[in-house]
DNA sequence: GTAAATCGTGCACAATCGTGCAAATTGACG
DNA sequence: CGTCAATTTGCACGATTGTGCACGATTTAC
């Protein structure tokens, strides 16, 4: 890597600090091969542009507005943000992900392991938008015609387009989860996720508490065919046991400390 | 290696810089053999051009950024929002629309004529988002491998996706506009605007002032497959005679009040 | 409370920059 | 072939920028 000009020093840390990156000024200066002085000046000169915010040893990225993610996640956020950081775990470096639309799944690309080389596909507009923003996340847009109420594309194309990828990781939104499997609410917002589930090696189902039990007219996958139920501490012992028994592989608890 | 004649030594230094090479003043001036002097003249008068980023010891190629696309509606957003309204004018009821990536094509969004029954497609991920947010728009996502760069899908898939529609105003963002007509400065984004300019019956191009007489390496359409150019108040009479004797069908000068 | 790490500032030095100007080169035209 | 205008070039000059070092002040860790 040739970085000897310093405007091309002075991007690198700035593109870092855009990426939520921490840095140390000892380290950069030894990447670069300038006395600590030189980075010192650029941190400066970065916090006085108000990119980064100068600290002991180095300097920290700024705080994006906390608004634009929480507003749209809109009631239950709290329990959203507990199932995303949850799920999160369970993904591995290098996998292809699959994230159905859906406000869970929004917030999920925020909990993403950074650098970890993954590459995500998504029908849903909005969470396509978020993983752009993620320079280090490769993104699959899945085109087609856009279903307003879901937030995007739900047709044939889109169908089409799944059924030729195969996932390592699909994460599904079920607008309801009983010991019959998944549901969802809308003919054809059912037959995508079936065709996702279809080509995905492991699905993962988010459920917010208020989707447990429910049942829903179009079926998506039954228990057998999901590979982790994350839902959070309010569901009660008895509906974790009632679907184990009916064929649940595993069940993760998000947020209980 | 005969490079003596100062316009192939330029010729040279602008292709390195259109490859993404970064080149330092003293490196180009021991190998063509000139003083600094001179490649300083050469690399100020390419960055004048826009075509290169002049810094200190050197220049460095232009980078696109990836910042969000309503972020970068900041610069000149004037000049954008009047080309938009100007170029919204030409929009009939019931189309079928093509907005490609950028910044200007995103302001458009807003000026569409409400309830016309216009259907919108786009391979931009930002543009998807605002149009999802009319409800009087229908939408079609353009997918593939998302590019950070363009923000949007440009790949083989894309490209397959457009061929087999059919537009009635497909708008282009060109990154020059010249005698030679619109060109752009990396080759996969040329060649996806082709395929677009190919499928669309009427062909517009928003060219903000300081695209006018830039010249790009990738061409993507000559001026008479252009049906309009919509261009500020800014290009001089000489300028838009120029296009004109070249070929360009029509003009459209937005904002002359 | 003490030691180590880090910080900001002032200063010297080198590299690079922009400008003005005169000489050299080029290309068009008769 | 000769002339002239335009372009290009190299050089000198002062201004600007980037760097490293020394010094004392500040912060952090134990």
């Amino acid at each position: 890597m040739t970085k000897d000009h310093p405007t091309i020093r002075r991007d690198t840390i700035a593109a870092r600090l855009a990426n939520q990156q921490p840095v140390s000024a000892t380290a950069l200066a030894a990447e670069f091969d300038v006395s600590e002085d030189a980075i010192r000046r650029d941190l400066r000169a970065l916090a006085a542009e108000g990119r980064c915010r100068r600290v002991y040893g180095g300097a920290l990225p700024i705080l994006p507005d906390a608004a634009p993610l929480a507003a749209r996640l809109g009631e239950g956020r709290e329990e959203k943000l507990r199932l995303a950081r949850a799920a999160a775990l369970a993904i591995r470096p290098g996998e292809l992900l699959f994230l159905d639309s859906g406000s869970t799944n929004m917030a999920l690309v925020e909990f993403l392991p950074e650098d970890a080389e993954l590459t995500v596909a998504t029908n849903s507009v909005d969470i396509a938008a978020a993983v752009l923003r993620r320079q280090d996340l490769r993104l699959i847009v899945v085109g087609g015609v856009a279903d307003p109420l879901v937030g995007g594309c739900i047709d044939a194309v889109a169908v089409q387009a799944i059924v030729q990828m195969r996932f390592d990781c699909a994460f599904i939104g079920a607008c309801a989860i009983s010991e019959d499997g998944a549901a969802a609410d809308h003919f054809e917002d059912a037959t995508f996720k079936r065709a996702v589930v279809a080509s995905a090696r492991r699905t993962f189902v988010l459920a917010t508490d208020d989707k447990v039990g429910r049942r829903a007219v179009h079926h998506i996958a039954s228990l057998r065919q999901i590979d982790m139920l994350v839902v959070g501490p309010g569901v009660s012992d008895d509906q974790r046991a009632s679907l184990d028994a009916a064929g649940l592989r595993a069940v993760m608890v998000a947020g209980r400390d």
